[in-house]
DNA sequence: GCCAACGTTGGC
DNA sequence: GCCAACGTTGGC
């Protein structure tokens, strides 16, 4: 199964509000970049996810799980835009800072390194299981 | 708040 | 179809 990265501003859309929506999952709606968009289309159910808090915190937080396939997005009559839904699973106890991301050679392929400004993003099993490790999962 | 990176738009 | 202008993102 896939894994991914969901950016969101905590101001925005935070950690705390996506736990409180529990097992019923929140749209990820609002993408308007093909490739983030591209990247929702290839979501199965049960991939999961990392959550990570840009602009402020600037941590992966907690672990997604994708609950609904793309569909159109709510928040837009344009037809090109979709989304995926995803719930939350659970907190990372040591949330993993992209100053520590940035400091570990074997994740700096990671695209949170290298294409800082997509939204929704791929993480190969490799880096999922370093970003875990140094999380403490 | 600044600014670099980058995606999108629109004129030609 | 190219490319300059412009807007947005996001780290610092």
């Amino acid at each position: 199964m896939a894994k991914w990265l969901f950016k969101s501003e905590p101001f925005k859309w935070s950690w705390a509000m996506q736990k409180a929506k529990g097992a019923e999952g929140q749209a990820w709606d609002g993408v308007r970049n093909y490739q983030a968009r591209n990247n929702m289309r290839a979501m199965q159910l049960g991939d999961e996810g990392f959550f990570y808090h840009s602009n402020e915190g600037l941590e992966i937080v907690g672990i997604v799980e994708v609950c609904a396939l793309v569909h159109p997005d709510p928040t837009t009559e344009d037809p090109r835009w979709e989304c995926v839904d995803i719930r939350a699973v659970r907190d990372v106890p040591n949330p993993v800072t992209l100053a520590a991301i940035k400091a570990e050679p074997r994740l700096a392929k990671m695209s949170l390194v290298t294409s800082m400004r997509l939204s929704v993003q791929p993480v190969t099993d490799a880096e999922w299981d370093i970003v875990c490790q140094m999380g403490g999962l």
